[in-house]
DNA sequence: CGCCACCACTATAAAGTGGTGGCGGTGCATTATT
């Protein structure tokens, strides 16, 4: 496999260092430069509403493909990539940082495995499971690719050994680890100075960093501390403002978005509207009961996963369940033996199973990002499927709770005031003496970094601001998230209250203009969906306006009667457009 | 925020009503016990 790969010569990263094929063949720069911290309007070249083409030059390198092209033929055996595999792969190459946006199944994948064989030096994959990682190094095994090795706390140490081992001599091309590897400093010292980084489901970062997983958020500090080399994001699933926020905080530079359509025509859109609890359960049984299979429940809560499993004799599925069982589960709806699933979120990252005819939601979840990425596990094949919500407003109460974070005030001062005193602390050192759990402090540390008051050197922390100044600005900013937070889930409920289409509304948020009424949705097959609710020409989809009460905003949903807009202060907002001109509070922004 | 299990209450008794406290999701890594 070695021999096979040398052949094709090697590639420095990073254009400007790098010398030859890089550099004289960088491509131009172009692309919108995404880095700010609030979301902007898309640039020119964001390529919304002309299905989602790659934002990339026109610029070709036909050395520098040709390479690429040989080695995903010789090593991976893939006759042939996408142009959009080979864009991203390319801008990799020239040491542009990259982020690729492609639904499963289309070889996101191979954006870093094939210039991992033509790169000299490590390739750090960043990946959010164990068993994703596992999967991944299987598939490099089965190719023949260059060595790829794991380092986590599920291997033996003997294992832990080698593979550093085989870092160090240079042997291994490939390293797979967790964000929490990453913030431990002896595992930065000893990935020296990788050739490139990358963060396989990018969406994790902005998903979890912010309290469940807050070593995402600290993925950026490592970039820089291993020589910052050309940073890769990949993820299936990154609305606009998704995307701002990993952009952020893996602190990319003025990145190239490569992304393909986010529309599924195959997939049908519904959504059933309840009152009550009984009705809800009721006709989702009905539903599933006749539905063609396979197929998966999404259910809020474990308890729902058991029960409704147990009505409609299919496997449950949730993180409370034995290692084992679920793995038996995973298993057995991936090879057919199970056709329904009924699970909470923990069920999906990794499933690409073709064939699935429906995604039924027993509960709506707390974002449409999160809705998306779900009903997205159906229909891979083409063939049609159904994606049905059963909603009911007050499950929105749930969600609500779910995504409060709770901060504390004197907890932030404590911490504030423990790091002003003893400055130089690293993570583990301060959560062990200020007596936090690792993941309380790193939440606190991230916020106060964030809002300027602690400044990280080499992974240590210093204070810069008076505690009491420092534990306010935090508290302010918690709270200004959290009305982001929360207000993400009126997204969601604008999707399932809209009368217009489902479709049209869904790739909106998603940045995408779709020009006409899907017809594969229950507003269109019912005729709800009017002509021209797309295009409301007052308030188009993604200009800036500005509120009188909420201030800045940009315009993510225009439909003929209302608008919704995420403001930078407030979040998201649905604004009637009758009240609008009414009170005439909404004025746009140049 | 909303549910649900549990409790007290009512008062020919059994089963229903109303109040309330606890609970709700996602994974890695690490550590202390069997």
């Amino acid at each position: 496999m070695g021999r096979r790969a040398g052949r094709l010569g090697r590639v420095q990263p990073g254009g400007g260092r790098g010398g030859p094929p890089g550099a004289r063949c960088a491509p131009r720069p172009v692309g919108p430069a995404r880095t700010g911290l609030r979301p902007r309007v898309p640039g020119p070249g964001r390529g919304a509403g002309r299905g989602g083409r790659a934002a990339v030059a026109p610029h070709r390198c036909p050395l520098v493909k040709r390479r690429l092209r040989a080695a995903a033929a010789e090593v991976f055996g893939w006759p042939s990539l996408r142009e959009e595999q080979l864009d991203a792969m390319e801008q990799v190459l020239a040491g542009r940082d990259v982020f690729v946006v492609m639904p499963t199944g289309a070889g996101k994948s191979a954006v870093y495995q094939v210039p991992g064989v033509l790169l000299d030096g490590l390739v750090v994959v960043v990946s959010p499971l164990i068993a994703l990682q596992r999967d991944q190094v299987e598939s490099l095994r089965e190719a023949g690719a260059p060595p790829a090795v794991l380092v986590n706390s599920a291997q033996s140490e003997e294992d832990t050994a080698a593979a550093w081992e085989a870092v160090a001599s240079g042997e291994a091309r490939y390293l797979f680890v967790s964000p929490e590897q990453l913030a431990k400093p002896e595992v930065l010292e000893r990935l020296g100075r990788p050739a490139l980084f990358v963060v396989d489901e990018a969406h994790c970062v902005s998903a979890w960093g912010h309290d469940f997983r807050p070593d995402y958020l600290r993925l950026g500090a490592a970039v820089e501390r291993v020589g910052r080399p050309p940073v890769l994001a990949l993820t299936a699933t990154a609305g606009t403002t998704v995307r701002e926020d990993v952009i952020t905080h893996l602190g990319m530079r003025d990145p190239v978005v490569v992304a393909i359509g986010f529309d599924r025509p195959n997939l049908s859109l519904e959504v059933r509207m309840f009152a009550s609890d009984d009705d809800k359960r009721r006709a989702l049984l009905d539903w599933v009961r006749e539905a063609p299979r396979p197929g998966l429940v999404y259910v809020a809560t474990r308890k729902d996963a058991a029960r409704y499993a147990e009505q409609l004799g299919a496997e449950p599925f949730h993180a409370g369940m034995k290692a084992a069982e679920r793995e038996r589960v995973q298993d057995a709806f991936m090879g057919g033996a199970a056709d329904l699933v009924v699970a909470t979120s923990a069920f999906g990252m990794g499933i690409d199973k073709p064939d699935v005819r429906f995604v039924a939601h027993a509960s709506a979840p707390g974002s449409l990002d999160a809705y998306y990425q779900e009903i997205g596990r159906a229909g891979r094949d083409g063939e049609p499927a159904d994606a049905v919500l059963f909603y009911r407003p007050q499950d929105l109460g749930l969600q609500r709770f779910l995504q409060s974070r709770r901060v504390d005030r004197d907890d932030l001062l404590a911490l504030a005031a423990h790091v002003g005193e003893r400055p130089g602390l690293r993570v583990t050192e301060l959560a062990r003496g200020f007596g936090g759990s690792r993941r309380r402090v790193t939440t606190g540390v991230n916020l106060l970094e964030r809002v300027g008051a602690l400044v990280v050197e080499k992974a240590r922390f210093r204070l810069v601001a008076e505690p009491a100044r420092a534990a306010d600005l935090a508290v302010e900013e918690a709270e200004r998230l959290q009305r982001l937070d929360k207000s993400r889930i009126e997204v969601l409920r604008a999707y399932a209250e809209t009368r217009a289409c489902r479709r049209q509304h869904l790739l909106g948020y998603f940045g995408e203009v779709l020009e006409r009424a899907c017809g594969n949705c229950d507003t269109c097959r019912s005729g709800a969906a009017g002509t021209g609710i797309s295009a409301n020409p007052e308030y188009p989809a993604q200009s800036r306006v500005h509120h009188a009460e909420w201030g800045a905003g940009t315009v993510v949903q225009s439909e003929a009667d209302r608008l919704t807009v995420l403001f930078e202060e407030v979040g998201y907002k649905t604004l009637s457009l009758e009240a609008v001109h009414a009170a005439d509070v909404l004025g746009r922004h140049p």
